[in-house]
RNA sequence: CGGGGUGUGGCUCAGCCCGGUUAGAGCGCUUGGUUCGGGACCAAGAGGCCGGAGGUUCGAAUCCUCUCACCCCGACCA
């Protein structure tokens, strides 16, 4: 493609509302332009890009056995209503107007209603069925340019599977399929145990890139290897235990002693000896949470215990509950009324100081097995920075990551709510076990350019980089220089090298190099007239930096040998 | 949904507090000329009812009210 002629809306200026690289390169380089809070168009350099990863996406996924679908993104609301998910989904999931209709946030509906008419025998599977389609979702706040949009095109892969050890060897075929693909798109990354949230079934993990514009955090250990979504991360830390002394409860005056530090401090008492009330209603039920000193609780982690309803107390109901205000309540004399759970660093701890439900004093020589009846013990804990891993050999670092992947044992509960049974050997009648595998393409795209870009531009990697080479005629008045730039870009093409060519008589050498170094193609060959009087050309590896003259009639087999090593 | 911010030519922004001729700059665009290896120079142009509606006033980009859009922080995120 010639620059001369094609459309390559390229920007010098910082968009003023980009605030992250890969937003503020995307708007540069011209791979898009915003339309409307999250919904984008992507122009033909941003769509070239596009095209490759799911180029990428679809060998991948034929290689694992994969049929690609194109399913309907307009569903009927009928659909959706059957396993209950206009209400799970609710103001995220787009509604239409004037039909009773629906915009897809994700298509297991669709797959299901499919295999539901025709995949009724366990001969008729494994099957694995996917699609690259256009999302919709009314995401309540938009941003970060494309990482989070309401409007994105995600693959999505559906496995039906006869038997629960199907399911397993699906999963995995599909995580050895993200690691080839994200590998080939020029990712690092980090596979990450996920919470299952509200999707349920048995097992899910996470494809995530580690960088500042992300939204989850992550506890990883590149020594041991370990990665875990802080949701669900664990960590080895030593419980509090027992002391020798087992005196009998105390009550004492601690006066405006709100948080544990201040109450250690008032007390001499170490922060390791101090159990920490929460309460949180779970419906009608409240539920007193005990941690250790200031350890964190990890909300997903009492929601996996208690369900998605529970939520913080609120003031005016701790006074009312426990006749005390936050900071000075504790489990002592509240059993029956409340449901009390503690985390397993104080799992029989005694000697240890909490509130007493009266503002301005605390109990001491609290003993778990002695003064309260904990109903069950649970790592309720958030991990932090530092702490050791698991099995106690590496330290947990907390990094920020993207994720552009999730795959899921879904297991039967879609295939249940819409009645997708199968027949099995005995001709007995079950649900069809699933499971479900997505990927974010303009996710993808953002995380490369995020881990592969400086302060000029993009630095694509070749295997999705727009073009090959970046072919520069440096001066178009030049009879020698074009003559000689026409020809390379004539031989290349010819070699089914993929060259954008800057053949512009309008822009000087430095335009063309900042655009250049901008749009980030692999290879920059760069044709000028004193090079040329010594017969050489220049070539410059974008990633690398690397710039080195190659003489002139060797240029050709230099840059094909460059794109396909 | 709570908090903060911004809307002025295609882009980045100034002007607004303190109302007063024809609303500015740089970049980009058009034309002509000079340049030609790191976002060139000169000259001449085109392009804006200052997000929208209402109000105050002799007079509003500027003050007031409402509204819409977009961005950021938080909440939310199958």
């Amino acid at each position: 493609m010639r620059l001369s002629q094609g459309f390559f809306p390229t920007v010098k200026e910082v968009p003023s509302d980009a605030v992250i690289p890969s937003h503020q390169l995307m708007l540069r380089a011209g791979l898009m332009r915003q339309l409307a809070a999250g919904v984008f168009s992507f122009l033909p350099i941003g769509y070239a890009v596009m095209k490759k990863v799911m180029t990428i996406i679809r060998q991948e996924m034929d290689a694992i056995g994969g049929q690609e679908f194109h399913l309907p993104a307009l569903n009927p609301i009928e659909l959706w209503e059957e396993t209950d998910r206009v209400k799970a989904f609710g103001d995220i999931m787009f509604h239409v107007k004037n039909r009773p209709m629906v915009l897809a946030p994700t298509h297991e509906e669709v797959i299901t209603h499919i295999a539901k008419d025709h995949v009724k025998s366990y001969k008729a599977m494994p099957q694995i069925w996917y699609q690259i389609q256009t999302k919709f979702r009314n995401e309540p706040r938009p941003k970060s340019g494309v990482l989070r949009g309401r409007q994105f095109t995600m693959k999505d892969a559906y496995s039906m599977d006869a038997t629960w050890q199907g399911l397993d060897k699906s999963y995995e075929l599909h995580r050895e399929a993200y690691k080839k693909i994200y590998t080939r798109c020029g990712l690092t990354f980090h596979i990450v145990g996920a919470s299952s949230g509200a999707m349920g079934g048995s097992g899910s993990q996470e494809f995530m890139v580690e960088s500042n514009a992300g939204e989850d955090n992550l506890a990883v250990c590149s020594e041991t290897g370990y990665a875990a979504n802080v949701e669900i991360a664990t960590s080895l830390m030593p419980n509090a235990g027992r002391v020798e002394a087992n005196e009998p409860l105390k009550e004492v005056h601690t006066p405006n002693c709100r948080s544990i530090d201040e109450v250690a401090a008032f007390l001499s008492m170490p922060v390791g000896r101090c159990a920490k009330s929460l309460i949180f209603m779970n419906g009608t039920q409240p539920v007193l949470v005990l941690m250790l000193g200031n350890d964190q609780l990890n909300e997903t982690k009492l929601q996996a215990v208690f369900g998605q309803e529970i939520r913080p107390a609120q003031t005016e109901e701790l006074l009312q509950l426990t006749g005390a205000d936050a900071g000075s309540i504790g489990p002592v004399g509240l059993e029956g009324k409340f449901t009390i759970v503690a985390d397993k660093r104080l799992e029989e701890a005694n000697g240890l100081v909490c509130g007493a439900n009266k503002n301005d004093y605390h109990l001491m020589n609290l003993d778990l097995k002695r003064d309260v009846k904990v109903q069950a013990y649970y790592d309720f804990r958030m991990v932090e920075e530092g702490e050791p891993t698991p099995d106690g050999k590496g330290k947990l670092r907390i990094v920020k990551g993207i994720e552009v992947g999730h795959i899921f044992k879904l297991g039967t509960k879609y295939s249940v709510s819409m009645k997708a049974n199968f027949l099995d050997e005995q001709g007995k009648e079950n649900p069809i076990i699933m499971g479900s595998y997505g990927i974010g393409v303009e996710r993808i795209i953002a995380c490369h350019i995020e881990q592969h870009h400086d302060e000029f531009g993009i630095k694509w990697q070749k295997s999705i980089a727009p073009y090959d080479v970046h072919l520069i005629c440096v001066n178009m008045n030049s009879e020698a220089v074009v003559k000689r730039s026409e020809a390379l870009y004539a031989e290349l093409t010819a070699a089914g090298i993929s060259v954008l060519f800057d053949d512009r008589t309008d822009a000087s050498a430095g335009f063309k190099f900042k655009d250049a170094d901008l749009l980030g193609m692999p290879l920059q060959v760069i044709v000028g007239e004193k090079n040329l009087k010594n017969n050489e050309i220049e070539m410059k590896d974008r990633s690398a930096g690397k710039r080195w003259n190659v003489a002139a009639d060797v240029a050709a087999a230099e840059a094909i040998a460059f794109v396909r090593s």
